[in-house]
DNA sequence: CCGACAACCTGACGGC
DNA sequence: TGCCGTCAGGTTGTCG
C-alpha cells in the first residue's frame, strides 16, 4: 500500500514496458475508483504512444503524444501487475500494448483513482496543485522545516501527514523519519528546535532513498509475467513493530498510538 | 488552525 | 465451520 516509495518503485517497473509503446487497447471494467473514471478514457489513449512516465508525491504520471497525462493514485491497496496470469474481479482497468504486453490495474478496496488530463494542466489538476514540496529532490532541509512548522501547535506526525506539508510520506515512513531523526511524533511541530529538524530533514529523504533502493533491487522482476508491481519487502525499525524491543538498542519496546485515527509507533525512550 | 470523527471499500486475521 | 470485531500503507469532508 502505496507511499511514495511503492509509487516510485511501480512507475520504474511500468516504464520498462510502456515507455515509447503504442496503446493498442484500453479497457475499463468498472466505470469508476474513488472517482469517477474518465468517459472517453479509451477512446483518448488506444493508438496513443507513450512518450514518459513520472510521479508526484504519491501520483503516478503516464505522459502520451496526444497531450493527455493519465495520473493515477494507488490508494489503499492499488498495485499495477504485468501480464496477469488471470483477470479478476479487482482488476478494474487493463492496457495491452503494441508488443502485446499487458499490464492490469487491481485495487480490491478502490480508494484508488484514475485521471486523464491534459499534461500542461497536470500542475493545476486539483489533487496536483495543493500538494506540497518533494521530499526528495532537496527542498526540504531544516530551515524549511522551521519556516514551515512555525506557529503549528498541531504534532509533528501529522503534520508529516498532511500531503500540503510534504508531498509523498505516508503512515510508515512518517513513523519511520521521526524515528531516525529521534523526534517524539507527539510533539507540537512548532515547539521542536534546530538540532531536531536538521535531523528530520536528513531522515525524511534517507528512508525514503532506502525504500526506493529496496525495491529497486527487485525490479528485474517486474517485467516478468505477472510482476506486481510496487511491493518488496521492507524492515522497518517500529512500524509494525509493537511491543518488540526498540531497535535503537535503548533496551525500551515499541509503543502504539493512535493519532488523526491512524496508529503510530514509536520508542518513547529514543524520540524525545 | 486544530482535533476528532466519519465516509468511501474489501480482505485478512484473531477470538469464540 | 461460521460469526464478529478489529485492523489495514489514503483522501476528503464535516463539526465544534
Amino acid at each position: 500500500m502505496p507511499e511514495l516509495p511503492e509509487v516510485e518503485t511501480t512507475v520504474r517497473g511500468l516504464e520498462i514496458v510502456l515507455k515509447g509503446r503504442r496503446l493498442v487497447q484500453v479497457e475499463a471494467r468498472r466505470a469508476d475508483l474513488r472517482r469517477p473514471f474518465p468517459p472517453d478514457l479509451g477512446q483518448r489513449l488506444v493508438g496513443a504512444r507513450v512518450t514518459g512516465l513520472g510521479r508526484r508525491a504519491k501520483y503516478g504520471l503516464i505522459e502520451t503524444d496526444r497531450g493527455d497525462t493519465l495520473l493515477f493514485h494507488l490508494g489503499m491497496s492499488g498495485h499495477w501487475r504485468i501480464d496477469p496470469a488471470e483477470i479478476g474481479k479487482h482488476d478494474h482497468l487493463l492496457i495491452e500494448t503494441d508488443e502485446g504486453r499487458r499490464l492490469s490495474l487491481r485495487d480490491p478496496r478502490r480508494f484508488g483513482s484514475i485521471d486523464l488530463v491534459p499534461t500542461a494542466e497536470v500542475a493545476d489538476w486539483p489533487a496536483i496543485r495543493t500538494l506540497g514540496p518533494e521530499p526528495l529532490g532537496g527542498a526540504i532541509d531544516g530551515g524549511w522545516l522551521r519556516r514551515t512548522f512555525a506557529g503549528r501547535s498541531a504534532a509533528v506526525k501529522l503534520l508529516l501527514l498532511d500531503q500540503r506539508v510534504v508531498a509523498g510520506l505516508g503512515n510508515i515512513y512518517a513513523c519511520e523519519a521521526l524515528f531516525r531523526a529521534r523526534i517524539d511524533p507527539r510533539k507540537e511541530a512548532g515547539r521542536i528546535g534546530r538540532a531536531r529538524l536538521d535531523r528530520l530533514a536528513v531522515a525524511i529523504p534517507a528512508v525514503l532513498d532506502d525504500a526506493i533502493r529496496a525495491g529497486g533491487s527487485s525490479l528485474r522482476d517486474f517485467a516478468a509475467p505477472d510482476g506486481e508491481l510496487g511491493y518488496f519487502s521492507k524492515q522497518f525499525d517500529v512500524y509494525g513493530r509493537e511491543g518488540q524491543p526498540c531497535g535503537g538498542g535503548c533496551g525500551g519496546k515499541v509503543r502504539r498510538i493512535v493519532q488523526g485515527g491512524r496508529s503510530t509507533f514509536f520508542c518513547s525512550t529514543c524520540q524525545r
